[in-house]
DNA sequence: CTGAAAGCGCTAACAC
DNA sequence: GTGTTAGCGCTTTCAG
C-alpha cells in the first residue's frame, strides 16, 4: 500500500505538494499538480484515512442512532440522511440502538472517541442528564425524537397535531368508543400525541376508557395481541387509534380471523404510511410522516452546526403530518 | 478532550503504562493498573480512535453493502450480521449502494483507504474483474450474493433449490400454467433461481412462456404492474412464482381490486417469508430464507480471515431454503 | 508557488 | 514491570 511519501518521489515533489493537490488547495502550479496526478494513478494511492483524520482532527462522519433498523420508518429515514449527509460530502455511520440504554451510550462515546464529528439521535433512551455532558465533544441533533430538558435542537413532528387528528377524524366518522395504543417508552413524542387524542376526545365530551388505553404496541404481534384482547371485552372500543402501521396491520388481520369486519365492527387507524398499509385489506388509513422532510432538515441543521462550530442550543423544528384517508376507518 | 499523556501526568506514570492499561496487557502491577484507571475516569479519558487506527493500522470495522435498506430482507441481515459482530468486538459499517455500480466502487475503496478492515458484500454490481484488484487490500466475502468468476468465499441460499421448491409446489398443486418474476439484475442468483424453475417446470413436461416471464419485479408497485400485464392478456398463467413477498402482495392486492380471486384465479407464491407474507389476505405461501443463519456464517468466515490473515478463495457455503406453505397457493 | 519540519495521539520494540 | 523512543501517514505552519 504506498504512502504519500511513495508518491511524492515518484512525483520528484515534496509531500507538502502532494498534500496540496490532495486536499485541492489553490497556488500549486498546472504542471506539478499533473505529475502528482499520474503518480498518484500509477501507484493506486489512496490516502490513509485514519492518518487523516488525525491530523484534521475530524472525520466527515456522522453517527446516526436508531432504534431498529427493520422498522421501516428508521430505514427510510435512514436513506433520506443518507442522501443528504452524501450531497455535503459526509458519510453516516448508522447505529442501532434496539432501544438498549446502554448500547445508546456506547454509541454516543464514538463522539467523545472522534470516530464521528456529530450525532444524530432518531432514538433517545437514556435521560438527558446522562447524555449532556457529550454534548461538549460535538454537536447533537435529535430526530424525530423529544426530550424536554435537551439543550440542543431538535427536528420533529408535530406529534400532538398528530394524535389529534387521527382522533378527529374518527369521532368525525361517528364512532365515540376510541380505544388507544402506544409503546409505553417514556419519550416525549407519545406524550404529546396522547395529548392530541385526549384534546380530540375532550373537546367532543367523549369519555376515555382506561381499559382501551394499549401499551407495548409496537409490531404486528402486539395488534394481534390488543385485538384478541379486545375481542375478550365485554365493553368494546370501535374504533382504535393504534399509533403504528404495523400494530394497525395486526389488529386488522386478526380481527379478521375472529370473523369480524373493518371498519364495521372495529374501525382502526395507523401512523406512518408504511407501504403495507396499501397492501392490507382494507386500506388503511393512517398519517403521514414526511419522512425525506425531516432527515433534510435534520441533516442541515447538523451541517450547520459542524461548520459554524457554534456551540448547539435548543431549537425545535416541527413539520406537519398529513392524514391518508383508506377504508379502515 | 484529554490525551494519553495528560492521563500519564496525572497517574505519574508513562504512557507506555497507559497504553498498557488501555489495552489490557498483562505484566502491569495491580496498584499502577488502580492508578491509571482512575486517572482516567477524573479526566473522562477515551483514547482517540484516528490515533488508534493508525497506530495499529486496524479499525475493527467491517463495512457491510446492501444494495437497498428499505428492503426488509437486507434490514434483518444486517442486524443479524451487526449482532455477530459486537460479539466479536467489530462494528459494522452499512453501504447502501442502491444498485448502483460506482456507488458500490466507492465504498469498495474504504478498504484500500483502511477505514474498514474488510468487506462484506451482500450486493454486487460490477463485475468482478473491476473488483478484482481490491481483494489485494483486505478480505471480501460475499454474502447471498454470488459471481462466478469471483475468487473469494461466499455464503449463500440454495437457490437453485428455492426456485425449484417453489415451482414444484405450485405443480404438485396441480397448476400448469406458471409465470416468473425476477428483478432483471446479472446476478448469479437469479440465474440459479431460474434454473430451479426451469428444472422443477421441465420435469413434469410443462412448458415456458416467455410472455409468463416478468422482469424488473422488486416492489409492491411492480407486482401491481404485473398483475395488470396479466389481466390483459388473453393466454394467462394460473400461477405466479414471484420472487419476493413484496411483489407478491402488489400482485394480490392489484388481482383484488380488480375482482380476483386468490388462489383460485391467480395461485401466488413469495420469497422470503417477511412480515407482510403472514397479514396480506389470504396469507403468502413463501419461501423462507434463514437469514440470521446466513449473516453469522458470513461474519464467521470474514473474522476468521481477519484473524489468520490468510488469503481468502474461493469456497462456497451454502444455506437451505423452507417452504412456508399459507393459504395463496 | 514549494519544501522543511513539527506533530496529531497512540502503540510497540527495546532497554533497563 | 516500567520507561524511552521511534514512528504510523498525513497536514500545516513557516520560510523562502
Amino acid at each position: 500500500m504506498p504512502t504519500i511519501s511513495d508518491v511524492a518521489r515518484l512525483a520528484g515533489l515534496s509531500r507538502a505538494t502532494v498534500s496540496r493537490v490532495i486536499n485541492h488547495h489553490p497556488y500549486v502550479s498546472e504542471e506539478k499538480k499533473e505529475s502528482v496526478l499520474k503518480a498518484m494513478r500509477d501507484l493506486g494511492y489512496i490516502p490513509n484515512s485514519a492518518a487523516q483524520n488525525l491530523r484534521k482532527q475530524k472525520t466527515n462522519i456522522i453517527a446516526v442512532l436508531v432504534p431498529r433498523l427493520t422498522n421501516p420508518f428508521f430505514a427510510y429515514l435512514v436513506e433520506s440522511l443518507e442522501e443528504k449527509a452524501a450531497e455535503n460530502g459526509l458519510q453516516i455511520l448508522i447505529c442501532n440502538t434496539k432501544y438498549d440504554k446502554q448500547r445508546e451510550l456506547d454509541f454516543l462515546r464514538y463522539l467523545k472517541s472522534k470516530q464521528v464529528d456529530g450525532v444524530i439521535m432518531a432514538s433517545i433512551e437514556n435521560r438527558w442528564d446522562v447524555i449532556e455532558g457529550i454534548t461538549l465533544s460535538g454537536p447533537i441533533v435529535l430526530c424525530n425524537e423529544y426530550s424536554p430538558e435537551a439543550k440542543v435542537p431538535s427536528v420533529r413532528l408535530n406529534q400532538y397535531q398528530g394524535g389529534y387528528m387521527g382522533t378527529s377524524y374518527l369521532v368525525k366518522q361517528g364512532y365515540t368508543k376510541i380505544g388507544y395504543c402506544w409503546g409505553g417508552i417514556l419519550s416525549g413524542l407519545a406524550h404529546d400525541r396522547y395529548h392530541g387524542y385526549e384534546k380530540a376526545m375532550g373537546e367532543k365530551g367523549l369519555p376515555i376508557n382506561r381499559n382501551w388505553l394499549f401499551e407495548k404496541a409496537f409490531c404486528i404481534e402486539d395488534g394481534r395481541r390488543i385485538m384478541n384482547k379486545i375481542a375478550s371485552m365485554a365493553n368494546k372500543p370501535e374504533a382504535l387509534f393504534t399509533g403504528s402501521d404495523e400494530v394497525a396491520a395486526g389488529v386488522i388481520a386478526e380481527a379478521k380471523k375472529l370473523g369480524l369486519r373493518v371498519p364495521e365492527d372495529i374501525a382502526v387507524i395507523g401512523f406512518d404510511d408504511q407501504s403495507i398499509a396499501e397492501v392490507i385489506e382494507p386500506g388503511l388509513t393512517t398519517i403521514r410522516q414526511p419522512i425525506a422532510e425531516i432527515g433534510a432538515k435534520t441533516m442541515e441543521v447538523i451541517i450547520n452546526l459542524l461548520t459554524d462550530e457554534q456551540i448547539p442550543t435548543k431549537k425545535i423544528y416541527e413539520l406537519p403530518l398529513e392524514l391518508i384517508v383508506r377504508e379502515s376507518s
